[in-house]
DNA sequence: CTAGACCTTCCAGCGCACTGGAAGGTCAAG
DNA sequence: CTTGACCTTCCAGTGCGCTGGAAGGTCTAG
């Protein structure tokens, strides 16, 4: 299976493909004579696998190295345990934080919607948005 | 007050006020004979209202455009709701996801309690990891 | 006069997961 | 034989918000 296949069927782009070779996600395939990457079937699972646990929260160098454990032969379920209850911890923080942040937001929506612009002086820049203490700094992404 | 003096009172490093007025959120301030940077007491403010606005969830570029139509004498209300209505609209959703996921990763946890290493075959990877199909592709930071 | 605390500019890099584009090679259909 | 889809490598850029470091200037205390 040449590349353009294989990115098709996993629903990932050829420079991903050829992204997470060089990452190491992904063992390097035989060359047909041309020079054309040509794919084992089990390249697709090995994809869906990185995607899944990308979607687990783990990052690509995580991955890679439960790939590693056991493409070394090792059965990686005690790495893997623990790196789900690392991403576990995180998440949950992450959510109370972002959770505050909501609430602050719909605050200030609030206050938004029952200023005068009248009421806002230079010197505060803009009372909707001055008192906002406290809060984490949220994450941003996409 | 000189730009140390101004990292210390207002909890930025140097490196990052000098980085914010590049970036148009603090206006240059007057030079003292030796080519130093001297700031107003306004310039605490100013610094405050920044990191007010990023605890709201704004970036950088949109505190800018806040920033700008207020120094334009507009009083940046209106776009200022409109900033915070997204934002809330954004982690509302983004909170949700994350929900999905943490959901899904104490299910994988329970499984990996749960899993005996000998039951994991090679050609599947890791069955703990093995589903977690349809997931949101989780953010990351921090 | 010197040490050293503080300041200046400029350029470069981080982390993360890609993405874009140039310059060229391969292969099947018409 | 040409067209064009597909492939190759390599290098560089994206976004975001900083952060690091080099090379040098300024100012104050001792």
């Amino acid at each position: 299976m040449r590349i353009g296949t294989l990115a098709v069927t996993s629903g990932l782009s050829t420079k991903t493909i050829r992204f997470y070779e060089q990452s190491g996600l992904l063992p390097a395939p035989p060359r047909t004579s041309g020079g054309y990457r040509d794919y084992p079937e089990q390249a697709v699972a090995r994809l869906a696998f990185v995607r899944n646990a990308q979607s687990a929260g783990l990052t690509l160098a995580e991955i890679s190295s439960v790939l590693a454990l056991r493409d070394g032969g090792q059965a990686p379920c005690r790495h893997v345990t623990a790196l789900i209850s690392e991403r576990l911890t995180d998440i949950e923080r992450r959510l109370a934080e972002m959770t505050k942040t909501r609430d602050a937001l719909r605050g200030l929506a609030r206050r938004g919607a029952a200023t005068d612009p009248a009421t806002c002086t230079e010197n505060d820049i803009c009372t909707i948005l001055a008192q906002t203490e406290g809060l984490p700094r949220v994450a941003r992404d996409q």
